[in-house]
RNA sequence: GACCUCGUAGCUCAGCUGGAUAGAGCAACUGCCUUCUAAGCAGUAGGUCACAGGUUCGAAUCCUGUCGGGGUCGCCA
């Protein structure tokens, strides 16, 4: 201790420059700075993109996707062993959709006959899809607003009553939209389009093989499509799950519940927990005639995962709407006595908006994920072109540097709030390089290795790495080490946290508290050796530290820019 | 209607396991490139931390209520 005072009541210790001038001397040089016990022996697996294969991916895609990444990067960081899953949704009316409608309108489209991507070209058909039922139907949704259509079927005659009844009497315009929302479903569901789709999704399920060979190449469409989006983003899985597969789990599951008294059924044959006492509500897991509901399969494949893996912990990454479903299966685990019912935990991101609302991909309003990254590619070309950094770069180093930069430009945009939180995504903003970006870190990072080159091209300096540590350190030489010693804490809350977020912001401090010590302290001029060893090894230590830091985001680095 | 969640500078966000004058970036305005990359740095201006109570020596932070945004309450997934 070099010093105290006492301020309003605070003790301030000052602490002698040699316990910094240690820790930069122990540490400018562990390759595995950062690396944390936390989890040490522990294994976890993060479930995150699942996407249906009825569409191209969108912006929300990519939130959860980045998430997904920067999460199962920051467990192995603490120490974790990390299988990273991607639960597929490949069955489902959805799907039958894009196919019916390739097969009404198609004309035997692929995407070699087009040149698109697969997941565009089925995506392309899940609209022309929703544009014909919405052509479809839009004048029989009038009548039926009016109270003058008859549906079909004693079951949609009564339910349209009842909502007819309500209508009468709502007065708020939020519960009059709804409603009408209602009768707008009922009547979409009558519809021929309809009809069709859903004696399709019969036939899938009843294995009629012209229809499963459909499936299986639009399916595989979509795949080859993704795969190309994934491989951009730098998102990869070690282990796929099927919906087409799991959906059959959990039945067995729903027996043993009605054993143990966990599960009761009712009249009708369907089962269900009651989960009242826990502040929520009964709630049905599996159908009178004995076929699943979504929460069944969540259920089975709880177990298969445990299974196949044997996880202390399971991630799953799925947006907030969920949060209910989610707060049901963690408690149903429970109560089925399952030992990994405790590690079992939602990482429950928020929505992503636009400044012009909320994304629906029924109505075309959403960014789509191929497109932005295209878009951020391309502006980090045009800055670069405009700031002159071009030269003495190869075509093959600059297209891989307007990938890298933008990229980084995405991913920091949106690793850097809280997963948590809703968040705006205004695509001027995002776009920007300045400030608390992405490449300002990389910049960062590039500005040191540029004075590292010079310094062991310089051979009067080729013994930099050896040379003594300056115990007399100066003020912002001493903040840049504070600022480094957080990084393992910083990792280990970030972790426990599940938020990349708080790695964005540790990437910000670390940048900028480097900047300034690069403004004010030379180290190349710097004229006494020792001092400028130090500065060197410093530099290389935040560099490290960056570099390792962004990695946990999935952003690379560049050498130079 | 019930439950969950969010509300901090013009805008986007930090801070939230209670502690010192509430921090950044963008936008606006001033400076700094014949010296290691100015995608940077320094500075000015901008906030009754939605509102009202309560707990506390002390509240942006914890509790209650009100208002406002979003979500969920399907034998959809």
């Amino acid at each position: 201790m070099a010093d105290f005072n006492v301020v309003k009541g605070f003790l301030n210790i000052v602490l002698k420059t040699d316990i910094y001038a240690g820790f930069l001397k122990s540490e400018w040089n562990n390759a595995s700075f950062g690396q944390t016990s936390l989890g040490a022996g522990k294994k976890v697996m993060v479930e995150y993109s699942s996407p249906n294969t009825n569409k191209p991916l969108h912006l929300g895609h990519v939130r959860n996707n980045l998430l997904g990444v920067s999460v199962a990067n920051l467990y192995k960081a603490a120490g974790y062993e990390v299988v990273m899953a991607n639960l597929v949704n490949d069955r489902g009316i959805h799907i039958c959709k894009s196919m019916i409608a390739w097969q009404k309108f198609g004309n035997g489209e692929t995407p070699e006959s087009t040149g698109m991507k697969g997941d565009h070209l089925v995506g392309k058909y899940y609209v022309i899809f929703e544009n014909a039922l919405r052509d479809q139907t839009l004048p029989v949704i009038e009548t039926a607003i009016a109270g003058n259509w008859t549906p079909e079927g004693d079951v949609a005659q009564t339910k349209y009553s009842a909502i007819l009844g309500q209508l009468q009497k709502a007065t708020e315009d939020k519960q009059i939209a709804k409603l009408k929302d209602d009768i707008k479903e009922l009547v979409r569901n009558q519809s021929a389009l309809m009809r069709e789709t859903q004696q399709m999704l019969r036939d899938w399920e009843a294995g009629v093989p012209e229809v499963i060979s459909l499936w299986k190449t639009m399916n595989a469409w979509v795949y080859s499509g993704f795969e190309k989006t994934y491989a951009r983003m730098g998102v990869s899985f070690d282990q796929y799950y099927y919906e087409s597969d799991t959906y059959k789990l959990g039945k067995d599951v729903v027996d043993e519940g009605l054993r143990n008294g966990v599960f009761y059924s009712k009249d009708d044959g369907s089962v269900w927990i009651d989960l009242r006492e826990d502040g929520l509500d009964e709630k049905l897991v599996l159908r009178g005639d004995g076929t699943s509901v979504y929460i069944t399969q969540d259920i089975g494949t709880a177990d298969l995962k445990y299974q196949q893996h044997g996880v202390d912990q399971s991630i799953y990454v799925v947006g907030n709407e969920q949060d209910y479903h989610f707060k049901v299966l963690f408690l149903i685990m429970k109560k089925l006595g399952r030992p990994f019912a405790s590690g079992m935990h939602h990482l429950s991101y928020g929505m992503v908006d636009l400044p012009s609302g909320k994304m629906k991909s029924r109505e075309g309003t959403v960014v789509d994920a191929d497109d932005l990254i295209q878009e951020m590619v391309n502006e980090a070309k045009a800055k670069t072109i405009e700031l002159g950094k071009t030269e003495g770069l190869a075509d093959e180093e600059l297209s891989n540097l307007y990938e890298s930069l933008g990229l980084s430009a995405l991913k920091f945009f949106i690793l850097k709030v809280d997963p948590r939180k809703r968040m705006l995504f205004n695509p001027q903003e995002s776009i920007d390089f300045q400030g608390d970006t992405g490449p300002f870190v990389q910049y960062t990072y590039a500005r040191i290795q540029s004075i590292l080159r010079s310094a062991s091209a310089d051979a009067s300096n080729a013994s930099w790495q050896q040379g003594d540590i300056n115990d007399q350190l100066q003020p912002l030489e001493i903040e840049a080490i504070q600022t480094l010693y957080r990084y393992s804490e910083e990792v280990n809350k970030a972790c426990s946290e599940s938020s990349p977020a708080v790695i964005a912001q540790y990437c910000i401090d670390l940048s900028r508290t480097f900047n300034r010590f690069y403004n004010e302290c030379h180290i190349m001029r710097e004229p006494d050796p020792i001092i400028k060893n130090t500065r060197l090894k410093l530099a290389h230590f935040t560099a490290h530290t960056l570099k390792h830091a962004l990695n946990l985001l999935g952003i690379q680095v560049v050498e130079r820019m």
